[in-house]
RNA sequence: GGCCCCAUCGUCUAGUGGCCUAGGACACAGCCCUCUCAAGGCUGAAACAGGGGUUCAAAUCCCCUUGGGGCUACCA
């Protein structure tokens, strides 16, 4: 496929989620697929909804994924400028010439009146649909309302007959009765135009050769097409991706918790795992692997093998493919990822305050091997290792004392552990697991018993890394402290 | 309400008329491994929305019903 040109042109209006990006992904990944041209154009002919917050976060979701693009704000590209607000003359151009050829005309009606109108239409229970009275006004009439102050838009004509049919390239040909189309605005009372003719224009412009966008555009594909025809535009390629649902099959909102990628980013997901489960979403190359590497995708992507059905976004799933990217990842790369997690001042995030910081990566490097398969998100390695950092650890008696066993026992036994910790020539995991496991066997207790009690005293938790590789890492003199510490509790 | 889109395990999906007593993955249950938790291994439960056609043969093609979703703005 030759010169295939895409965009992603999100409106700013509110932080992108994730099916919204899921959306430019596909069409990135078709870009690179084609050895195409992957365009970014910010739709901003709202000005009431307008928030630069929201372009912002755009930018940042599609750079944090690797989506980078060839052409668009900022960057430039042959066909810009790229950002809509930017280009107000070329639409309002286009909208006098298809006054002037008769395709479209100025309506002086007023809000009011088209409220008026939908409501009277509603108690006939007739589809709300605008009458079509400013075909009927004339040129004086228009002037008189333009020197009163009214509020003047450009309507398209459409056809009262006939249909209009597209062809979608994962559903098919679509096709509509021209007569449930009417004369919509192209044009705004603020001389912006509305999306509709703002992105045939550009799209044509930018000679964007497939539109690739959600499923919730294909009902006003047809005027689309209708605008194309006015103009004697080439029509592109369509293209209607499914939506993403949240776990109640309703459209991804707020109360479906995170929805915007900045925020899985934040609870510790990797960009790469991500990227890789949005890309099955909708979407599959057709066998069994799932897990798949940027190119892997790339290579395999058709358009035509898109779902047409919409996807429930599974969290679960997410945590349990993120799982397997970490435990993919160097130890190194993952130092790197959790440090600023680590390092955060925020208190859900990081260590406690009283840690210092910058953190020793080296001492770091010893303790991510040991939790790197134990976590699905960055953001739970914290709570997994704060034992590591802490100077005190708190614990109970209950916890301290071996199972099965009273006081008196669990002292004696403790004892004997501080013993090996003293007498263990080289204080490794391996030679510690050693002289504890002949302890075991020579007190005749279980190893759960020993060890779990062990484990609480060095960690302070029922869950925590490997022990002996746990007593490396912590070092002589932390272990006999904190297990000294465990039988003062006892006594 | 009208128009449009969609329909395989709870979820993501494979499946394009015979290879389907429907395959994989997540999640779930059981077992194994085991110092906890993970990871790993094995096993299990779990789906073609319903009804009509077409065909020698239908998850796959057609129609209807039902269900879900989207649109119905001087928002995108």
């Amino acid at each position: 496929m030759n010169n295939v040109r895409v965009r992603f042109a999100p409106s700013p209006t509110g932080i992108p989620h994730i099916g919204n990006i899921r959306t430019a992904l596909f069409a990135w990944i078709f870009a690179k697929k084609h050895h195409g041209t992957f365009i970014l154009r910010i739709e901003d002919t709202d000005q009431n909804r307008y928030d630069p917050n929201s372009e912002l976060a755009i930018i940042e979701s599609l750079k944090w994924l690797g989506l980078e693009w060839d052409e668009g704000p900022e960057i430039g590209g042959n066909y810009g400028p790229y950002r809509q607000s930017e280009r107000k003359s070329i639409y309002v151009e286009v909208a006098e010439k298809l006054i002037e050829s008769g395709k479209a005309y100025y309506d002086d009606t007023t809000p009011e009146q088209l409220k008026e109108l939908r409501q009277s239409q509603k108690k006939q229970k007739l589809p709300p649909r605008y009458d079509g009275r400013g075909r009927y006004r004339t040129k004086e009439e228009i002037e008189k309302s333009r020197d009163m102050g009214l509020p003047i838009t450009v309507r398209l004509k459409v056809p009262d007959t006939g249909k209009i049919s597209f062809v979608d390239t994962i559903r098919g040909k679509i096709e509509v009765d021209a007569r449930e189309i009417d004369d919509f605005v192209i044009l705004k009372s603020d001389n912006m135009p509305t999306y509709h003719l703002a992105h045939v224009v550009d799209d044509y412009l930018m000679r964007i050769s497939h539109v690739i966008r959600a499923e919730e555009w294909i009902s006003s594909t047809p005027r689309h097409i209708l605008i194309h025809q006015a103009l004697e535009y080439d029509l592109p390629k369509y293209v209607h991706v499914p939506l993403i649902l949240g776990s109640d099959k309703s459209k991804l909102s707020k109360r479906h918790g995170a929805t915007s990628v900045l925020e899985y980013k934040k609870e510790g997901f990797i960009n790469d795992a991500l990227f890789n489960f949005l890309s099955l979403l909708g979407w599959s190359p057709g066998d069994d692997k799932e897990l798949l590497s940027k190119n892997e995708i790339i290579s395999e992507f058709q358009l035509n093998k898109i779902n047409s059905s919409s996807a429930i976004f599974d969290l679960n799933k997410l945590e349990w493919m993120n799982g397997v990217y970490i435990r993919g990842y160097s130890d190194e790369k993952i130092i790197e990822e959790v440090i600023p997690i680590l390092e955060s001042k925020d208190k859900s995030i990081g260590l406690p305050k009283r840690v210092k910081r910058p953190l020793d990566k080296k001492y770091l490097a010893k303790i991510v091997p040991l939790v790197k398969e134990r976590i699905r998100t960055l953001n739970e390695i914290t709570e997994l290792i704060d034992f590591f950092y802490e100077e005190n650890i708190t614990n109970t008696k209950e916890n301290i004392i071996i199972k099965k066993m009273n006081d008196k026992d669990s002292i004696k036994i403790l004892n004997k552990s501080i013993d090996i910790l003293n007498n263990t020539k080289s204080f490794n995991s391996q030679s510690l697991e050693t002289n504890f496991r002949n302890l075991v066997e020579i007190e005749k207790v279980k190893p759960g018993q020993l060890f779990t009690s062990l484990r609480y005293a060095l960690s302070g938790k029922k869950i925590a890394p490997p022990l002996f590789e746990t007593m490396e890492v912590l070092g002589k003199e932390k272990c006999l402290q904190r297990v000294s510490a465990a039988i003062t509790l006892l006594t």
